[in-house]
DNA sequence: AAGATTGGATAGTGACACTCTCCAATATAG
DNA sequence: CTATATTGGAGAGTGTCACTATCCAATCTT
């Protein structure tokens, strides 16, 4: 298949396509002569991989590639890949531009960090010390409690045990498969059920929504009336 | 308060006070002379808001804008403000840029749509039919299902019961206090909860991963050898 | 032989979130 | 009552990101 097709079958446009070949994305095809090259099912399996990482994932560029460089590396272990896709998913420039309430210091976030430990030792979970999630989670509670105004919300705890369930699901139906479609299904998994996760989050809180401030409603929902 | 003394009590750079001010995400200051104004305490809310929404959040500045409108707006009730933070949140372009495996017509779109249709009528949520979180979920759904190498994972209704239970507690915990400060509680749990919810099931994730992929360990997690 | 297509290199685009530079009108200090 | 500094406001400039467009010479195709 030569790149035309290859853009046609995938949607994606030559342009792009040629992008993604220069930032290391896409494996050069098999070059045939100095003006063709072929391209086969993996590179268009690629291809959609990628796309599904960028568009639904919203994974940056930079990410992919160092994700996609360890899928192509066979002597990585598939924990350890999944690690980096944890660190190209939470590349998150640790103090922005700004430091208003910077990483270190803000005691906010000393107690955040704290309360992370402390709820990663309570599950008994072994999570490496620097991985991203950590920070992510820390930064998430230092705003949430230094913001003022911020809801209790459930205990922590809750949260850990419902995904504690559901990722033991995802990840044990990812077991099985040869090394390199184990690492794409691995990826896609990771990075889409997390998109799941929170569409199906969000829906949830819009009914919960629903139910609290709407009696049976305020003008906004007139659907469903008299269900409940 | 004069702005530089909401900056150094914010954190945030006078240059960028200054650009929220012209975008509307932060109101003006009391007029005192032509070259003073006078910000107060709700300002160095506002801006705190501001910043744990772009920082953790990653909720872009037009979304911002546009959900800040309707929480200074006392006509909105809570229910159809929550729905704007979902609007703001999911601005999802619809159809990024390259239209590949467009919105409408690839099969695999349609039939994820007919998931999440029949997950919210077996669940018995009342969500509206233009949702974002909808759409989100559907594009989800679709390429987990078009990128050939996708694991099964969990069924959508382990998801959806344990989100259920988690938003019910999100949003009953936000049921208090005046209006305005209701109003900015209700956004920062939506948001900043969201990434909570993100960051443990990375470190669920991670930590199921350790247990199905190295026995007790494969040279990445050295620490905690012998625990289990 | 004539036109189209290809891979490859280089430059340009538009969106985004700032950040910088000016400016005239005050404040404030000596 | 000057001299210096600061302020709010407006406009243009910056860096990043993910593309997108333009050229080009070397093939294919007809």
């Amino acid at each position: 298949m030569r790149m035309a097709e290859l853009s046609k079958r995938s949607g994606v446009p030559i342009a792009t396509i040629k992008y993604y070949l220069r930032e290391g994305l896409l494996p050069q095809g098999e070059t045939v002569s100095a003006t063709r090259a072929e391209y086969g099912e993996a590179h268009l399996r690629r291809l959609r991989l990628i796309r599904a990482l960028i568009e639904v994932g919203e994974v940056p560029v930079a990410g992919i590639s160092a994700i996609l460089k360890r899928v192509d590396d066979p002597s990585v272990t598939p924990h350890v890949m999944l690690g980096t896709v944890q660190y190209a998913l939470g590349a998150r420039p640790a103090g922005d531009s700004l430091t208003g309430d910077s990483p270190a210091g803000d005691p906010d976030r000393i107690a955040a960090e704290a309360e992370v430990a402390a709820l990663i030792e309570d599950m008994g979970w072994r999570i490496t010390p620097g991985a991203p999630a950590r920070d992510l989670l820390a930064a998430a509670l230092a705003a949430l409690r230094g913001t003022g105004s911020a809801p209790a919300g459930p205990p922590l705890r809750d949260y850990a045990e419902a995904m504690a369930r559901l990722a033991a699901a995802e990840v044990s139906s990812v077991d099985e498969g040869n090394r390199s479609e184990l690492a794409e299904s691995a990826i896609v998994g990771m990075v889409l059920y997390e998109r799941v996760l929170v569409a199906i989050h969000r829906l949830a809180q819009e009914n919960a929504s629903a139910q609290v401030f709407t009696g049976n409603n305020g003008g906004y929902n007139k659907l469903r009336e008299g269900m409940r």
